[in-house]
DNA sequence: TCCGTGTCAAGAGCACCGCTCTCGCTTCTG
DNA sequence: CAGAAGCGAGAGCGGTGCTCTTGACACGGA
């Protein structure tokens, strides 16, 4: 019927996807570095050489599932964070946190893709960076509302003013504005606690070491939280923390 | 001459030692996954089968690399350890941070095998557990003598008994005899946050939002080294800090 | 309706990979 | 000194990503 979409497009979409989710499933499988071209043909009843009518090299491939693993945890994060009430910006926190590391837990090997080692011939092409992002934004958002409703409170005082770090990371600042650097600072230590505990557990590290990996999460992302500056105000619950 | 050293046990060592290295200057170019037997042996004018005279296989080879990296980076780290005044607990602790970030941004491709996307079909042996906690158990001395010298003050109170963590992390406590669990905790936020730190600089995340990346990671050492517990008494010197 | 154009799957082939096996040769050892 | 053990070379297996050519098919304009 219309011209945007022939018996041909619509085919061509279908094949792309199938081919895409295959991909996936064997990456769910096999990593990243097991993922076969041939073998998503295979899997299909295809030639190896077809696929490349629909991704002109392995590498592409692995960008648009690279993509679409960022779109999925940045989605996890901002439906996590709107589920929580709004004013209650600790417990946003909290909860994109569990979202984050809920995610990889189930898709262990996507997180891995997303935050693992890098490929090394392969570099991210820009089309990644923005769904790369999301959950930073959502981070972004909370501080700053956080900051701009008063419930946000300086840790030890700023940063001093000649402090390289005062002028620097702008792309953070920018996601917050008027968050003073200090508490910008322990946000990025917030983030990278989060990224190193989640790559902890799913690369392995504290396999034999902590049976307890939900209350250890929890109670380190609470007491993180708070050392942001950030209180449970507006209502008391959210946050209940230990002790 | 003696029965343990003939000239073919010496050829045997000094090739096996070859072959280890120019594997790792591989890695080095290539990255893990790149790493390939063939490669090796063509540099070193041998025919690849002949590898298999020294290592079993692929993950062998690997593996003896990967103990090797967990054994320099253990190394690096006590002698940053040993490099301090014993009585600045703190300043020993940050130190150690930085040992682990100065090593994995001089050998990018090893941390990664290190710390990186487990590789799929390999699963470490038994030997490289020893050299794979050797950084961790210099943290877990630190911490120890920190609070045997009671340079550690609780932060707010110990676990409630009943919390699930209060007997969790034996073998982390261990390393830390009579350290109470909240304290222990904190340490494995602050381990959590060192690798997840490190690892956003070495696989690049940081790489458009931080400028001055080594003030950023002195100030979030040196602010959750306060946080868990630790003051710089004894000397008034060793850990700095901010404002 | 028909025909040129563009898309498609398929196949052969290239260079590479890990790994196995056999074959002579050297070296060590009883 | 003779047998055993270690060694490098070579051929070969099945696998990989990727390229190029070939022939069939669907599409859209005349």
């Amino acid at each position: 019927m219309s011209s945007s979409s022939t018996a041909r497009a619509r085919a061509r979409a279908e094949l792309t996807q199938e081919i895409v989710d295959i991909a996936r499933g064997q990456l769910a499988t096999s990593g990243a570095a097991g993922l076969s071209l041939r073998a998503v043909a295979r899997e299909m009843g295809m030639v190896s050489s077809a696929l490349y009518r629909y991704f002109p090299s392995r590498d592409d491939l692995l960008t648009r599932l690279i993509i679409d693993g960022y779109d999925a945890v940045g989605e996890a994060v901002e439906r996590s964070d709107a589920a929580v009430d709004p004013e209650d910006v600790a417990g946003r926190l909290v909860a994109v946190c569990h979202a984050v590391r809920t995610w990889a837990l189930a898709h262990p090997h996507e997180y891995a893709l997303l935050h693992g080692s890098p490929v090394p011939g392969y570099s991210a092409p820009q089309d990644t960076v923005g769904p790369a992002v999301r959950d930073t934004v959502v981070l972004g958002r909370i501080i700053g509302d956080a900051w701009a409703s008063g419930r946000l409170v300086l840790p030890d005082g700023d940063l001093p003013a000649g402090s390289p770090l005062a002028d620097d990371l702008d792309v953070v600042r920018e996601m917050m504005p008027g968050v003073p650097a200090a508490v910008v600072v322990r946000a990025v230590a917030l983030w990278a606690t989060l990224y190193g505990m989640v790559s902890f557990e799913v690369f392995g590290t504290l396999d034999n070491v902590v049976r307890e990996r939900d209350a250890l999460f929890d109670h380190t992302v609470r007491g993180l939280v708070a050392w942001i500056g950030l209180r449970a105000d507006g209502r008391g619950d959210g946050v209940g923390g230990a002790a």
